[in-house]
RNA sequence: GGUGAGGUUCCCGAGCGGUCAAAGGGGGCAGACUGUAAAUCUGUUGGCAACGCCUUCGGAGGUUCGAUCCCUCCCCUCACCA
C-alpha cells in the first residue's frame, strides 16, 4: 500500500501541464500563481489523503477507426491510477463525437453517423484494454447525460463562460488571425465536455495537455453547479517517428493494431534525437529504470532503442510479440537477410502470360503481388533498382511440400540468402520459369509469391 | 440575400489560348551514405503491353484548328455586410 505522497510522486511523474508548453498557455490570465502542477499536485494530495479511493475519468471520442500509442499516453496515466487501487471510467464520447473535431482542421471528420461512432468505440475499448484492466474499468457514453440536457439547460451552462474566456483559446485566436473559418458550434464542444466531468462527478480528469480548455470548463460547470472541481491531470503529446506532431495524416504513427514487427522497427526508426523523448513517454519502465537507460543513451543508442522497442511492443503484443519484432528487425533490418515468417509462407500465385519471346512482363508481376500500385511505378523503381527477385528453385520446392520446406528453411538455415538465386533485372521483359520467387520492393518489403505462366 | 475572393494533380501553391501531365515547395517512394535511423545528396512521383497513346486542372455547356487558361449557367468554399 503506498502512503498519499508516494501515490502523488508516481500520478504526477511524467505529467505535462498546458503552462508548461512553451506557446500554449502564455498569454491566459487564469492560470494559478504557481502554477498548474502546484494547484493541482496540492489538490490531488488533499484528496488522496481523504483515503477512499478517487474516480477518475478519461474521456475519447471515437472518431476515428485506429488508435495510436500516443492516444493511449493518458490511458497509461490511467493505468497508474487502476493500479493504486482507483476507480477508473473510460468515457466514450458518442455525443461530443458527434459534433465532430473541435480543431476544425478536417471536414470528413463531422460526417460521423452515431453508428460509425458505436462501431469505433468497440475498438477504441478493444485498444484501450490491452493496457487497462477491464474488469475493474467502467465505461460510460456521455450521450447518456447529453441527449438529455434541454435548451434551457445549455443556456444556463453557457452563462458561466464570459466569452472573453471561450475565444481566448490559442486555436481559435490562431484561427481568427488566420481568418480560417470558425464556426459557433465548435465552442459549445468545451461546453459538452465539460458537461461530461460534472454528470461523472470524478475527482480527476486525466488527458493529453492540450485539452486544457475542455478540462477548465469542466471546473466552471462544476464549480457553479455546487459540485468540487476535479483535478486536471494532463501528459504530454508523443511525438510521431519523424518529430512532428504524430498524427495520422503525417502518416508518422504507430499504431495499436500495427503487427508485432511493424511496431518494434517503427521504434529502432526514430531519430536518436528522440530516444530520451520515447523514453520517457511511451515505455512503462520503472522511474529508475529510465534513468539508467537515459544515461546509456550517449554511448549505446542502439541498445537503448532496442529496450524501448522491445518495452513498446510488449505491452501490445504481449512478450511473444516482442520477441517476434525483435527477431525479425534483427533478421532483415541488419542482416539484411529476406524474412521467411509463417505470415508469408503461402505464396500469392500469380498468373501471366508469355509473350511471342517467351518473356514476362515484370512490371505486371510486381503489381499483381500488389508490392507497386501501378505498372508505371515498378518501371521506375527497376531503373532505380528498387526491386529485386529472388528464385527459390534451388530449394527444391514444390507447389506441394511448400509447407514442410518452408519451414526448415526458416528454423535451420542460418545465412537463408544462400538458398536463393537473385535474378538481376535487366529489363521490363523476362524469361522466369514457372515457379516460387520472393519479390523486394525497397528494403523492407517482400513478397512470395508461386509464378504460373501461360503460353 | 448583397458584395468581394476563390475551387489546379496526395497536400500547399504557380500557371491565365498552343512549347502543360501542368513551375516551386511539402509529403511519399527508391538509390547512395550508416549502427537501424535521422540529417545530407541523387532520382522519381496520373495511367498504359510506352520514343507513342489515353485520362486529368469543381460540374455542365459554348467560342476556337486548339482550352487549365476566354464566355454562359450551375454547385461548393471563404471573407465582409445584411
Amino acid at each position: 500500500m503506498h502512503s498519499p505522497e508516494q501515490q502523488l510522486f508516481l500520478l504526477m511523474y511524467g505529467t505535462k501541464f498546458a503552462d508548461e508548453d512553451e506557446d500554449f498557455l502564455k498569454n491566459s490570465e487564469d492560470i494559478p500563481k504557481g502554477g498548474l502542477r502546484e494547484q493541482m499536485s496540492k489538490d490531488l494530495l488533499a484528496r488522496l489523503k481523504e483515503g477512499k479511493p478517487l474516480r477518475v475519468y478519461l474521456g475519447v471520442d471515437p472518431t476515428k477507426i485506429s488508435l495510436h500509442i500516443g492516444h493511449l499516453l493518458p490511458v497509461l496515466k490511467l493505468k497508474t491510477f487502476q493500479e493504486l487501487g482507483h476507480q477508473v471510467v473510460f468515457l466514450i464520447g458518442d455525443y461530443t463525437g458527434l459534433i465532430g473535431d473541435p480543431s476544425g482542421q478536417s471536414r470528413e471528420r463531422q460526417q460521423f453517423t452515431h453508428e460509425d461512432l458505436m462501431e469505433n468505440a468497440k475498438g477504441y475499448t478493444d485498444q484501450a484494454f490491452k493496457v487497462l484492466d477491464p474488469e475493474k474499468t467502467e465505461i460510460r457514453f456521455n450521450g447518456e447525460w447529453l441527449s438529455r440536457l434541454q435548451f434551457k439547460d445549455l443556456v444556463k451552462i453557457a452563462s458561466y463562460f464570459p466569452l472573453k474566456q471561450i475565444i481566448a483559446r490559442r486555436d481559435f485566436q490562431e484561427r481568427m488571425e488566420k481568418g480560417v473559418s470558425l464556426r459557433f458550434h465548435e465552442t459549445l464542444y468545451a461546453l459538452m465536455q465539460g458537461y461530461d466531468a460534472y454528470a461523472l462527478e470524478c475527482d480527476v480528469q486525466v488527458g493529453a495537455y492540450d485539452q486544457h480548455f475542455n478540462m477548465l470548463a469542466g471546473r466552471i460547470i462544476q464549480e457553479n453547479m455546487g459540485q468540487k472541481p476535479h483535478i486536471m491531470l494532463t501528459v504530454p503529446l508523443l511525438m510521431g517517428t519523424d518529430g512532428r506532431k504524430m498524427s495520422k495524416s503525417f502518416g508518422n504513427t504507430i499504431n495499436v493494431l500495427d503487427s508485432p514487427s511493424d511496431m518494434y522497427a517503427k521504434v529502432m526508426r526514430i531519430s536518436d534525437s528522440f530516444i530520451s523523448h520515447y523514453l520517457d513517454l511511451a515505455t512503462d519502465f520503472s522511474i529508475e529504470e529510465k534513468e539508467n537507460l537515459k544515461k546509456r543513451i550517449e554511448q549505446d543508442p542502439m541498445g537503448v532503442k532496442k529496450r524501448i522497442a522491445f518495452n513498446v511492443t510488449q505491452r501490445y503484443h504481449k512478450i511473444e510479440g516482442a520477441e517476434e519484432g525483435e527477431r525479425r528487425f534483427r533478421e532483415s533490418s541488419q542482416e539484411r537477410q529476406i524474412p521467411l515468417d509463417i505470415e508469408n509462407a503461402e505464396p500469392l500465385e500469380i498468373n501471366e502470360d508469355y509473350d511471342k519471346d517467351q518473356n514476362l512482363y515484370i512490371p505486371g508481376i510486381f503489381l499483381k503481388a500488389e508490392l507497386v500500385e501501378s505498372a508505371s511505378i515498378a518501371r521506375t523503381l527497376i531503373k532505380q533498382n528498387g526491386l529485386k527477385i529472388y528464385d527459390m528453385q534451388m530449394t527444391n520446392l514444390t507447389y506441394d511440400n511448400r509447407h514442410i520446406l518452408l519451414k526448415e528453411l526458416r528454423e535451420n538455415v542460418t545465412d537463408k540468402r544462400k538458398e536463393y538465386k537473385e535474378i538481376i533485372i535487366q529489363d521490363i521483359r523476362m524469361n522466369l520459369r514457372e515457379g516460387f520467387y520472393i519479390l523486394q520492393k525497397g528494403k523492407h518489403n517482400f513478397r512470395m509469391i508461386y509464378l504460373k505462366c501461360r503460353k
